[in-house]
DNA sequence: CGCGGAAGTAAACAGTGTTCACAAAATGAA
DNA sequence: TTCATTTTGTGAACACTGTTTACTTCCGCG
């Protein structure tokens, strides 16, 4: 967090950096990936174009920290739910919906995220280079909500932990990404519904969760 | 499924136009979205970038046909599986683990038709558009799904066919999309797991499944 | 002050999708 | 056959893109 702001310089500096991603996230979340130029941020915050690279290495590392705290906001709020004091398998409902309700603020962010098939990282192989701090943290919510669940007792008994966490963030994804594509549609269209947006989502939740529980549907509400 | 070859003009047409596909089809595979450009195709069929054009409107019309053309692969797929006679939630397991597996088979395609917000369709707005006939028939395996599980009893008695369908594929959609993401990793890796990629496929499969269940877990077998 | 490094720029390079005027070839009719 | 018409293919251009390079300008430190 503490990004050395000692001097006028570096403040100036922080200054003009933030307002490089203010204005490629201005543009980026009205007109997404595809809109996005590095001559039309020059444009934006009248600077020229070769300005930008004294400021990011190049466009995708400038991306990247778009996606990256967009990703950190998700992260943040479902983690603000996490912490709440709800019953347990109210609170992991919540946190389900409250991770696809955030993707679904910046649908263009979510889906740049995730678009795209990842490179071999240079210091991949094992699984030790999980250093990729927001996404572990994100995995970590899950895992804990699992682990919780199986010790209560509200899950299933023989759930991996690990595995199972995976499975939930891909159903999770999977909605998040799905109605972010559709989104400039009423009510997700191109397919029938008669429940509100948000309504399907609970619902979505709801079925998530239901799929580890030792017996499925005791807590109805919320 | 008639493409009107009657005279020899139009088969060569036709031949040709087949090459453009073979071509690009064969870059993107390897090289994804990013790596195909019109000149890259041009050079591989040794045309002239302009001649693409006589062929396809733009290059998303001709990435559009890629894409249609592997979705209806999925869908085929999937088709095939729904059409046999294993016993119900079986059956229904084996639907959404071979779809996963289908769409795997190339990363690159499900990605790259899923990336982007679908813009809003010119003859949108109503749920009547329901045109895009690929999709619509992957979504009417689904219902179809859904309604023989709550005809046969096994699913839940309170479940709406239509949003049912909807998140299943969500949750579908979901893992395909992440593990096709993570391709390039062994296992998918950047998190960890005990379990093969097949068996956590088939995992996931159960899992969508039984959440749907309402008495879950009776057909443990595959 | 002067000097060194950082900030900012115009111009260029290589690449992209796409269009256009034009040539070559195939087609259909007389 | 011959001639006109349509189709197929091309090279050159246009307007973009990300990025680099040489250059100037400016700021802070000694």
């Amino acid at each position: 967090m503490n990004d050395d702001l000692h001097t006028p310089a570096e403040r100036r500096r922080n200054r003009v950096r933030e307002a490089i991603l203010d204005a490629a996230e201005r543009v980026f979340a009205v007109e997404g990936e595809a809109g996005l130029s590095i001559r039309r941020i020059a444009d934006e915050i009248d600077y020229s174009p070769a300005a930008i690279y004294k400021y990011f290495g190049s466009k995708d590392e400038l991306l990247d920290e778009l996606k990256e705290a967009f990703f950190a906001r998700i992260l943040s709020t479902v983690n603000g739910i996490a912490d709440l004091s709800d019953p347990f398998p109210v609170r992991a409902r919540r946190c389900v919906a409250g991770y696809v309700r955030t993707a679904l603020e910046k649908p263009h962010h979510y889906i740049a995220a995730f678009s795209g098939v990842a490179p071999a990282a240079p210091n991949c192989g094992d699984l030790t280079d999980f250093s990729d701090s927001n996404r572990v943290r994100a995995f970590a919510i899950l895992t804990d909500m699992v682990k919780e669940g199986l010790e209560t007792g509200t899950f299933r008994t023989d759930l991996r932990t690990d595995d199972t966490a995976k499975a939930m963030w891909a159903s999770m994804h999977g909605l998040a990404v799905m109605m972010a594509h559709f989104t400039e549609f009423p009510t997700m269209a191109t397919m029938p519904s008669q429940m509100s947006r948000d309504d399907f989502i609970d619902f979505h939740a709801d079925l998530v969760i239901r799929a580890l529980e030792a017996e499925p549907g005791c807590h109805q509400k919320l």
